[in-house]
DNA sequence: CTGTTAGCGCGTTCAA
DNA sequence: TTGAACGCGCTAACAG
């Protein structure tokens, strides 16, 4: 009981198959009687075009694959989600693909994506991947947004750096000194240049910096806010490189008895759902992700249609500052709150935990 | 500049197309000499195999589609990160589909697969998309988890029902008498399934019950808290259909003066990541989404290789009840508010919002 | 061990 | 307007 064939609805309908085809995709001329026969013996044998057949012959699979590092936490959700809704109102399909660990496997999948896809988006942090991907496979439309600024390579990148100033500058403003960074992990571009941002806007402000490196999870995170909690004179500020960490840190902070944020303010980066229903709510660099991932697919596929004409844009997402409740309550004491935290331990410069 | 072909390598390595194939693909008999010079033309072409066109001349294509409902929430997201590492592991792809609204669009979209995949995991509500399914797609393997019970269909369900019961049991045994349920949407088995359980259980014990509908969103859980925490008498638990509208049924609450679990306890379904998260963690039934979505995934593929062994199984998943604070505090005040809640208006009895 | 050939299922010329 | 034939890129029989 094999699923019917193009030439199984052509015998019954007593036509070549050419004229199913062109029934079928509406292409070329055809008489309402054929098309009347053809439409019967679909009907009658509930056929359906193989795709992949019909892939073969048009070269184009209507499919577009996305390479991820990893599926944990809303981010990559949340954009999968934007890039879902544009595929659908497209009409392209989502080939998914994650948790590449190293570059080599990240390539590896992208290889495997030839023949199957008619466009790439690559998030792998891994750079070699990409610039694998763009010779290995040929010709094949690409898409990053990795962090990596590709010249040359059409990619949609975030202000990392100016955002991290942002939340500095906004924690800065509000009375904080003693201001911590969890940081994402070593070799994430994403997470250097937040790191980076929090190095200089600290830095224009004479302030020490204390930098703890976590891997953008949730618990890593959870982690950092243990040994925050833990030090002899917790901060009174944490800028985490990404909401998952934050919201991991707000807890460990929370269960260690401080509180938030009286005794310690807390900032994310991201702006996923969760942020918003914490408690308190977490202030945040809004990225619009679900709205990013879908111009990300759009774009994509203006590229697959373009078809040469070359788009080279890189694109920049400027995050957008969300203050909710746990960085809003001023620094309680005032000044001699002030004077205390003005005293900067000379060991605590560039500690690293 | 075109992709190579394998043609291409054979001309180079001045072999036939199907000496470059057993080489590529493990198969066959090769001298090392041919290996050599294939691989030889390979590396300088940077040849990659058309997946493509391997899938139409083997009929496979190593590809599972997944048809959801939607993407919103942690469930899905959960789900589809448990079938994605599985899916890695087998050497297969995940093509997912999601936001069909109705069975129309649900059918259309598992239609578009034909070709596409080897085999089908359907969450689709939706029943009729999945007999016009299994009809359309000519033995395409398929394997249901939407709620029903489709007897010769291989399926996994959620005993929906005892875990709505054990949910309603706890918090009886915690000292709650006015329990009310927030029902997810009409329609979706699942969300009935728990509601009846709850019926049932508050039935057994004597009580009244009430419900609200909801949609099984964040934002219609809060909706639904509003009015709870509006009622004359609000109810001192709260058993929602699911995490998510447990959580925002929390916020709501907890916005409105309400102190979660001392004056009303809140528990949930599926134990999304979230609900370990919120504040006080939220009581509710473990599905082990990650883990189900992996057997799931596993299944199908076995039901491609078994290709033809009838695994008609319909494998029920037991929810295990997680307690956490957001229920864990015996009701306050005893014997007295004992007499209050018992104290059972009639006007309540099975009042619906 | 290797090369030739025939499909996989479909779209698409090119004659008729 | 229609149909026969070819090709998409690859694997799998079958000869050699």
């Amino acid at each position: 009981m094999k699923a019917a064939t193009i030439r199984d609805v052509a015998e019954r309908a007593d036509v070549s198959v050419a004229s199913v085809s062109r029934v079928l995709t509406g292409a070329g001329p055809v008489t309402e009687t054929t098309r009347a026969k053809v439409m019967q013996a679909v009907e009658a044998l509930q056929y359906v075009p193989h795709s992949g057949a019909r892939s073969l012959s048009t070269s184009r699979t209507h499919t577009i694959g996305v390479i991820l590092p990893d599926l944990y936490g809303e981010f990559f959700s949340e954009l999968i989600r934007g890039m879902d809704v544009a595929a659908r109102a497209l009409g392209y399909h989502l080939i998914v693909s994650s948790s590449h660990d190293d570059a080599e496997e990240a390539s590896a999948a992208i290889r495997s994506m030839r023949g199957r896809v008619d466009g790439l988006i690559v998030l792998s942090p891994h750079v070699d991947a990409v610039n694998l991907a763009s010779g290995l496979v040929g010709r094949l439309p690409i898409l990053v947004m990795n962090g990596g600024m590709d010249e040359g390579t059409p990619s949609i990148v975030v202000d990392n750096h100016g955002g991290a100033v942002q939340a500095v500058e906004h924690l800065i403003a509000t009375g904080r000194r003693r201001i911590a960074h969890i940081a994402g992990p070593t070799g994430n571009l994403e997470a250097e240049s937040r790191m980076a941002g929090y190095m200089e806007a600290m830095a224009a402000a004479g302030l020490p910096t204390m930098v703890i490196e976590g891997a953008f999870s949730q618990a890593s995170g959870q982690d950092a806010g243990v040994r925050l909690a833990a030090l002899p004179e917790p901060p009174d500020a944490v800028f985490a490189g990404n909401d998952n960490m934050a919201v991991g840190a707000m807890l460990a902070l929370q269960d260690a008895g401080l509180v938030v944020p009286d005794q310690v303010a807390i900032v994310g980066f991201d702006d996923i759902p969760l942020a918003a229903l914490v408690r308190p709510g977490l202030t945040t660099l809004r990225i619009k992700i679900a709205e990013t991932g879908r111009n990300a697919l759009e774009r994509v596929v203006r590229l697959i249609r373009a078809d040469g004409d070359a788009d080279t844009a890189c694109e920049v997402v400027r995050p957008e500052l969300v203050v909710r409740p746990s960085s809003t309550a001023e620094r309680p004491g005032g000044a001699a709150d002030l004077i205390r935290t003005d005293v900067q331990k000379p060991s605590l410069e560039g500690e690293k935990l």
